[in-house]
DNA sequence: GATGAAATTGCACATTA
DNA sequence: TAATGTGCAATTTCATC
């Protein structure tokens, strides 16, 4: 899929509000409402568009706390592990890396006295490394220079 | 705010995709439209929800690959970085965390040739340990059990 | 672009804790 | 008696031609 201007400032436009008209966002990028239809309905048929997601306040959910948690295991451990990450819900993401870790996770803490209990869990088959996280001074949209060499 | 069963429906279906009608969320919850649109509003306006944005995927749009850069600095350095990862496009995220690291940051890289480039951007002022993620298997939703003291 | 279908919003009223 | 839910009408938004 060929990716151009208008369709960048779609993309920009609908990660930081998806909920907007197409209509008003088609106006402000210059665009009538049934081709603006039509391009999100392209951009969500070619997998550029994964999906919309409402972006909910940790803390208001009584998230007090979240912790990045590295883990190192043998290659053995990983299927068990990636079983662990279903079953536990304070598990938010985690990522496969290379490097010492093998996984890198990040968990929603309610309160410290939970910090505990998922540290324990979660050394159960190898060793983990916690960082607190203090703040999340950047999170950025994927925005049109990171993409700077669109697949073909 | 307090937040009972059917928020935490409702978040958890907004969570999953935003764009839905409230009309037919409501439905199968089993609330009527305008009651739908009340609590939903509500929610946005306690800030329990903070937005709504598009999942977009980054291969699509030219990310070959991710890494995970944990950078060591001093005090000093930590307002320099920020301004830095403003700057840079490909710094996806960026958390402030406890522990041997002072950030991790989240990169969306085009070709292993751009990693180099940013890995040196980044070691500027202080050292940098890098992960390339090689895949994420696990990205949930934040979940009723997550929360497991809501704030009264 | 224009048109019909669907969704959202606003308002008056009922219900319940 | 507040707070919350319901039903209906008016407006806006969306999909198809």
């Amino acid at each position: 899929m060929n990716i151009d201007r208008k369709d960048r400032q779609i993309l920009e436009a609908l990660q930081a509000d998806a909920r907007q008209s197409l209509a008003a966002l088609g106006k402000r990028i210059g665009l009538s409402q049934p081709a603006m239809s039509e391009r999100v309905r392209k951009l969500e048929e070619a997998g550029v568009i994964e999906g919309y997601g409402a972006r909910v306040n940790l803390r208001a959910l009584g998230v007090g706390l979240q912790a990045i948690i590295r883990i190192d295991t043998t290659h053995a451990g990983i299927a068990k592990y990636l079983k662990l990450f279903d079953a536990m819900p304070e598990v938010l993401s985690a990522d496969r890396v290379t490097g010492e870790s093998c996984f890198i996770v990040r968990c929603a803490i309610a309160e410290p006295a939970d910090l505990e209990r998922v540290v324990d869990a979660l050394a159960v088959d190898g060793s983990v490394t916690t960082s607190l996280v203090l703040s999340s001074p950047v999170n950025k949209h994927v925005t049109v220079q990171a993409a700077r060499t669109p697949k073909k």
